[in-house]
DNA sequence: CGGTGCGTTGAAACAGCTCAAGGCTTGTGG
DNA sequence: CCACAAGCCTTGAGCTGTTTCAACGCACCG
């Protein structure tokens, strides 16, 4: 198992994202032993999927690189779109209620990610309340990222939904120290149309609306933001109401 | 404190909604430890809040009888309704990862509440890995709740939004043992609008509908269920297609 | 008994959807 | 290496469900 960790010159204590994943940080001792349970895979391929719904539960996943969409698909066979999951996100809670996965994770880039065997987990956090006290917390932010999206969808019509969106992204990748107004974004135009209860029409109507404005531009998996101000503003996060008609 | 419990009538051990707060059930001696860290207060009175966005989060809190609404405000100032809470059901995980709760709670009715210091419970949990197993099975449940509204604004339209909060919260009381044909509901139609992203004036309507069309009335904090078959059928539960005609 | 907040109803406006057709990529097989 | 197919994106025109605005009724509470 060693081996294969430096194969892939891999561990927590040296991961750039532990501040993510594990966000108020562990002690080095306890991080040692966090990493003993971690199991690193070959990376995924693109469409390949790390698991899928009502495969039993067995781990939860810690993305190290690409990108990871959830989805599963209504009673009327509606593909619903949950979320889409970055380095230092971590998947695969849905997969407690059951003891097994609700929804499907599909990479939609070459992914590689940390495999967490829950028993060992949680037999270990039981060793390490601090450990035990992330896990609740990662959950706890999730369920206030659901809250946001359905703050979302009920209160924005369509360009804030795309703006924040966007700008959401950028984000997430500046809080992980990445670039944040040029970024790569494997993501379908019609995948996030889909996340965001809008058309893939509407959608590619509104990222032509912002490219024409110099505001953002989004082709070819590749997002470059011209205006952060404006974007923002639009996305609803500044509070400054009069530069809204600029848009 | 004994004295306190009795005035109450209360211990976890002959809660009728044990199996509702904390699911597949603990050992016995398990729950009159679970039972000696729970406080029960005097009720809370209708539009009194159990807590509020910004206080220092100390304990989550399960429902013994009332209604709970938990909302907040968007940054532009509105109103966002996150949901409501029955008895059995638990509040105040939303305190988890600031440690200060982030949604107001308020009582929709005379409202009572089991208050479990949260370091007390988690230290207990420590010990009783099972309890540990439920409260991460709790929040994983309300998780997947969070995602099954985000599938209903982005999926459903209004009449089947309000049909499927109706039955929805049927189906809460049926689960509790209650009446679900007919049932106590003291929650304003302008907060189920603001829940199901619709504005007061289409939720007005659309009762209207069901009412002459003999589905379901609501009228003066009073549901009465008149064709459960019909009111699934336009909320999406059941498969049928065919039926649909006949709304 | 009059106010205040909630619910109802109607008419008009509009945001986003649907349907349709065409263009552009990307991958595959000859 | 080219040709072709499949999937995705774009753009336009018309349609429809929901909102908006406004006015009124009703119930509850002081």
């Amino acid at each position: 198992m060693n081996e294969m960790k430096s194969a892939f010159n891999a561990s927590c204590f040296n991961c750039g994202l532990q501040k993510i994943c594990f966000p108020t940080g562990l002690l080095k001792t306890d991080i040692d032993r966090l990493d003993d349970i971690v199991e690193r895979k070959s990376p995924l391929k693109k469409n390949q999927h790390l698991y899928e719904a009502g495969q039993k539960f067995t781990s939860i996943f810690a993305i190290r690189a690409g990108a990871v969409k959830l989805y599963s698909y209504s009673d009327l066979g509606e593909e619903i779109v949950h979320g889409f999951y970055l380095p230092g996100d971590v998947v695969g809670f849905d997969g407690l209620i059951e003891n097994a996965y609700l929804y499907n994770a599909v990479a939609l880039d070459s992914t590689s990610v940390c495999n967490l065997p829950f028993d060992q987990l949680s037999e270990l956090s039981l060793k390490i309340p601090n450990l035990n006290q992330q896990i609740l917390t990662v959950m706890s932010k999730k369920m206030h990222d659901g809250r946001m999206h359905s703050e979302l969808l009920i209160k924005r019509n369509a360009d804030q939904r795309v703006a924040q969106f966007i700008w959401n992204m950028a984000e997430r990748y500046k809080n992980r120290g990445y670039a944040y107004d040029e970024f790569r974004l494997s993501i379908l135009h019609r995948d996030v149309a889909l996340y965001l209860g809008l058309t893939p029409e509407t959608v590619s109507r509104i990222l032509a609306k912002f490219n024409a404005d110099h505001i953002v531009s989004w082709k070819k998996k590749e997002v470059i933001i011209y205006n952060e101000k404006l974007l923002k503003n639009i996305a609803g996060i500044s509070s400054c109401e009069v530069c809204k008609e600029a848009g």
